[in-house]
Order: structure tokens, then sequence, then C-alpha cells
DNA sequence: GCAACACTTGAACGCTTATTCATATATTCA
DNA sequence: TGAATATATGAATAAGCGTTCAAGTGTTGC
């Protein structure tokens, strides 16, 4: 169990954040997730981080099924990065293919990147305005 | 030395990626989002590509409304880390900010966040086992 | 076999981004 | 006022990431 008791450092070189609400601190940090946990969930949430993947996955999700070079070219990258962006896709199971002599026919492998996308589109929707600071 | 001179190139600059279904292709195209819209999107997703600011989020979502230092205490990290991670959050809207005095209190003002976490967290459990492609 | 083809891959380069350290701002209390 | 506190920020180093180029694999058809 890893409760940090004090709000001091009891010696030099201790952790020196201070604490307001120990209470809550600790409830907290035990509700959170694994450290390998949010390891994963960044992960994820960085596959689609990139506009040349999300637009491959928008081209999928319109598309149903579609080849490298198809997919190149309506999201408007070359081969060679639309290749390299359907592989860490394809190892995260984002997107599946399916091979047929010298093609490979790729689609969308899971439905929870669907709503992953429609919701970021409704923050969009809302956060269209200012972005700074107050 | 370049032996990939007979790709085609029917008049110098034209576009060399092939295309198979080009009926296929031109309405996918039509139907992405913008190049402006996907960087927006992908920003978005960016800002949840990092587990600092995951644990942040994660902590938030359990804590309700926390200073700043027990936030750093409560993820882990050193507390200009997570003022950094913060102000970065704020600056998308993804966290609001209440200040008292010389404390900052900050908490979601998104509740898309909430479900992007949890629909990513889904994705993850049946995800769990491999994860390479070959 | 040979060549065109669809796709894959490795390496290199440049850009973005996270972390740390030091310092700055702003507020509270003695 | 001055010291302590809570947070913010700038600069700098370092790690990560996407793109491109060049070459590699396996397939189709002559």
């Amino acid at each position: 169990m890893n409760k940090r008791s004090s709000v001091a450092p009891l010696f030099p070189g201790a952790c020196a954040t201070p604490i307001v609400d120990a209470g809550r601190v600790a409830s907290v940090s035990r509700a959170l997730p694994s450290g390998e946990t949010t390891r994963d969930l960044a992960q994820i949430f960085g596959l689609l981080a990139d506009p040349g993947r999300l637009r491959l996955l928008a081209a999928l999700l319109e598309g149903g099924e579609m080849c490298v070079c198809d997919l190149a070219a309506a999201t408007g990258q070359s081969v060679s990065s639309a290749s390299h962006a359907l592989r860490l896709l394809r190892m995260h199971r984002v997107v599946k293919v399916r091979r047929s002599g010298r093609m490979a026919y790729h689609s969308l492998a899971d439905s929870h990147v669907r709503m992953l996308l429609d919701l970021a589109v409704a923050h969009l929707g809302h956060d269209a305005d200012g972005r700074d600071d107050g």
C-alpha cells in the first residue's frame, strides 16, 4: 500500500511535495489505474494523435475495406507513409488486413474507434471558440 | 540507380500513386473531414497521449476538484510537470480552474473526456492479449 | 525467367514534445 | 515589510515521432 503518511519531508532528499489534503491524495492515488494501464491507454490515444492516421481511419470508416494505394490516394499521403501508419494500427488491433494476392485490404477492427472519433468531433463542436488560459 | 522510374510518370510531376478503385477513392476523399478538422482532432487525442496527463485526468475524474500540489503528489510527478501539463489541458478547455487565494483548484471541464477514457479502457479490455502483428 | 506491381521495411533527418532546473508572480501570515 | 507558500513559466536538453528515400519481399502475367 502506497500511502504517503505525512506532508513534510521526513529526511533530507525525501519527496518535498507539499500536500494539502492528504486523505484525498491517498484515496485518489489508490483509485488511479496502474502505471502500465496508463501507459497502454496513452499509447492508444497516441495512435489517434496523428492527422495521417486519423484520415486513414476516417477513410476506412467511410470506405469499409480498401487497399493501401487507394487509402494513400484518398488520404493524400505517400504509399510509404500510409503503409507505416497502417502497420502501427494493425499492431494495436485497430485495423485488420485481408490479403489477396499482392493486395492488402484494410478495414477497421475495433468498433470503439468509431465512438472515439464521434466523441472527439463533439468536443470540437463546443470548443470552437477561444483557447487561452484564464 | 533508381529502377522505379518505370512507375509510369505520364508526364513530369504527375501523381505517381496507382489507384485501383478510382470511384471509391473519389467518394471517400470527398467524405473526409477537412485538413484543419483532422489536425484539431489529432491535437485533442494528443492531449490524452501522455501518461502524466492521463493520470491527472483520472485523478480529477476520481477526486472532483484538486489543487496542483495534491494532483502532483497523487499522480506521482513533479509540481512543475503537473503545472505544465495542466496548462496544456486548460488551454484546450479539457480542465478548468477555480482560483482561491494562492491555490488553483482544477477540475474536468469536458464531459466527453470521461467517455473517451471509458471507451479507451473498454478497448484495453478486449485487447488485453497479444499485441504484435508480425 | 523477367519485369511490373502492391506493399513492406530500415535508416536518416527534422520536427515536436516532455522533463528538469531556475526563476518569476502572486498571495498569506508574522 | 519580509519570509514562506502555491503556482506559473522560460530555456535547455533529451527523447520520441513522422516523413522520406532507397531497397526488399512476395505476386502476377508475359
